[in-house]
DNA sequence: CATAATAAGTCAGTCTTGTTGACATTGTAA
DNA sequence: TTACAATGTCAACAAGACTGACTTATTATG
């Protein structure tokens, strides 16, 4: 099956099995990893991923819709209402009344939220920032060149967007 | 591109907020290409991932323990149970009696296993061919140094046991 | 103005997949 | 033999995803 081993001079432009296992393993496994200390935080709340990725991206966007949202997220209503809900009754997010289009609402974090974030956001970015610095620049490049390689085209758009709407 | 992206020659030494939260989002973007393509397939049989995940690991390691894999997924015990049920009743997955220790089940693929596996295996080993294609092999080389720092380290050593066994 | 379309929220029911607790079987050691 | 540990199974439950149907405001269109 593999008819050539990894050391020295593997063209990576000829893909193995092999190879390309051990980039489906090290997604499985790294992943595991990025949601880790996040999880741990969220147990104290009694919140899941959901919520995470709700706060995540309204401190991204304040003033976002629902629908935008549920665009970004890829879930159904009914299952970001139950997580938005709670946020509400917990003072974690707030909801104002669209002025342009009074069906819209908009979402923003209180402080409260904000503090929640600026948490979760720093105990994920300690993890990446340690496995960039051990990995060195040249591999956080090739890193992000995968990951946007590996996206759906218009996931890979909404990401972009993002990166323009982050400055 | 390669020692320094965006603007201004920012030094990827010194990371700044924006580039880990761009490493956060690629993450979770690419995740959900990454598991799209066999969400679909296993879908027609009425599975999920679970189900995915025990029949890769399986296959990795024909004649693997139950103990084995609840350490390899990092799930409880009957949690895989449920999902190695359905798989044996559905005639994918064949168990033994340990010979050593009576204890022990010892898990094999079927011909019907292994089918669906390769179903599985192609759908996503095409989309991370393609994605490696794109992105270079250096890219690739530094997408799997990250991925690598960024595991906790019992699962980089499980990952690099299986990357052993694999030849 | 009447009607359709849109944004958001809700209710009910289902499914996957995780959890805990209790229990059965087998193997080993006192 | 009896006690204990390892392993695997069963039952019940919860989070969080899903679909489908429905309501309420608001906006857009004929």
């Amino acid at each position: 099956m593999t008819n050539s081993n990894n050391i020295s001079g593997e063209s990576l432009l000829y893909l193995t099995d092999k190879q390309l296992r051990q980039g489906i393993e090290a997604m499985f496994f790294a992943y595991r990893g990025f949601t880790a200390d996040p999880d741990r935080i969220l147990e104290e709340y009694g919140y899941g991923r959901a919520h995470h990725r709700a706060i995540h991206f309204i401190n991204c966007s304040p003033g976002t819709t629902v629908n935008n949202l549920l665009n970004i997220l890829g879930v159904t209503k009914q299952s970001l209402n139950r997580v938005l809900r709670t946020l509400v009754e917990d003072t974690l997010v707030e909801v104002k009344i669209g002025t342009r289009d009074k069906r819209e609402r908009n979402l923003f974090l209180t402080d409260q939220g904000y503090e929640l974030q600026e948490r979760l956001s720093l105990a994920q970015s300690n993890r990446m920032r340690q496995a960039f610095k051990n990995a060195g620049p040249s591999a956080v490049s090739g890193f992000k060149t995968v990951l946007e390689a590996m996206m759906d085209p218009e996931l890979n758009k909404i990401y972009l967007n993002l990166r323009e709407a982050g400055k």
